[in-house]
DNA sequence: TAGGTGTCGACTGTCGACAGTGAATTCGAA
DNA sequence: TTCGAATTCACTGTCGACAGTCGACACCTA
């Protein structure tokens, strides 16, 4: 049996991670207005916890706080998106090129028990959730530590959109499971190969085509609000 | 007379750059264990924005907090350098390249003033603060907040580089200040031709040469430590 | 003397309380 | 009724205090 050294999490981790699900899952609102005495007196805690958490947030883009310091739950505009894209590009590649030189046996197991998990997923959130968790894993498995702390700075705001989109336009999303699963598989397998250059070119192609996405669901989005709205 | 809105700075905020000046200018050395208490108490304020301080400049990569959430300056190493070389090589021409698109006439301004500042400047820390700024101007003229975020992440630890570098080898430093005057004025004037393709290429260029600096002064350190270590 | 055990001190994580600050609201006057 | 002023109200920023935890050091035992 291998005991591996146990990190005592904070309450203020805690209470960050609770907060991260509320506002992935849409429990919060964007736009929503968060006082801080409220959270901490519905987690039971004290504000000093929380007060630490939503700085975390803030850095994670999930919440911002106003010119009176009042924090609000982040709200994701397709321009917002547009920003964090091209940082995917400008990240995600040097990373992956990283991890391909780096990468040991370990690393790439638990890359192909992700897309695994992803095959057999039954919700389109938890494929969201999945999908997120490979690219995490690429970029930790890079060895950039910088890198991999930039990307924390943007992947929960991916998440975050993507289930929005989700919960807006389920019809869209029918084959974002094969499909992800397939570039997945595409990228696991450069990456295995040890190829730096072509490991980047994959991930450029893979954030690429990610990219239609936005654009598709942005579209969509603006439709159903020209339906909605007025 | 454009008077903008002025932002009304925290105890936390008042901290962190104090903070900030002590550890660039070596007053608080790397690996130096920093309480909370004794910062506190030297500051004449409660720990309350002392911690939020020393969050927000672990995120600077200033500080950083051990396993049992202790406090260091953070101890650069040129595997750090080679990160943060990276990075700015994938978010610096980025960001020059949307500069050139969207900067204002008041943004250029700003450029040129500061070469001037640097072309008269009196030392070298001086030269290093301009030559940093001079980088924030360009990451915030783009537009991007997030790339103009992370470079947050990034320049601070640049300067810190810097300085530690010139308080150990001052001689290697003459000709830093006319060879950055050079390149920055290459710099503005290919972001004032509005090119956005060249203005990304001139960036790269210049953060490549700048790499050369890197291993170079690595080099001398690691003479050097040789020389007073042994 | 070496290895293990108990104690002490230092620091962090957390808590409740208070003061200051805008915004919203109410009240009074025209 | 409408405008302006005073007043409440809901927050955030800051503070001092306490408890739990970890390393260092002394001490005990074989």
């Amino acid at each position: 049996m291998s005991l591996s050294p146990l990190s005592r999490p904070n309450l203020a981790h805690i209470v960050r991670s609770r907060l991260s699900e509320a506002i992935l899952s849409g429990e919060l609102e964007p736009g929503q207005h968060v006082p801080e005495p409220e959270l901490a007196s519905r987690l039971g805690v004290s504000r000093a916890p929380v007060r630490e958490a939503l700085i975390e947030l803030e850095r994670q883009g999930l919440v911002t706080s106003d010119s009176r310091g009042r924090t609000h739950i982040a709200r994701l505009t397709l321009e917002d998106m547009e920003e964090i894209y091209s940082l995917r590009l400008a990240l995600e590649p040097l990373a992956a090129g990283l991890t391909a030189e780096r990468a040991t046996t370990q690393d790439f197991e638990t890359l192909a028990a992700n897309i695994a998990a992803t095959e057999q997923a039954t919700s389109l959130a938890e494929v969201t959730r999945l999908d997120a968790a490979f690219h995490d894993l690429i970029m930790r498995a890079s060895g950039h530590r910088r890198a991999a702390h930039f990307w924390e700075g943007l992947r929960y705001q991916v998440e975050a959109w993507l289930g929005l989109m989700q919960r807006r336009h389920q019809a869209v999303f029918h084959s974002t499971q094969v499909e992800t699963v397939k570039a997945h598989k595409r990228l696991l397998k450069v990456l295995r190969s040890g190829d730096a250059a072509a490991a980047e070119e994959e991930m450029k192609k893979h954030i690429v085509s990610w990219r239609r996405w936005l654009a598709m669901e942005a579209d969509a989005a603006a439709r159903s609000d020209r339906k909605t709205a007025p």
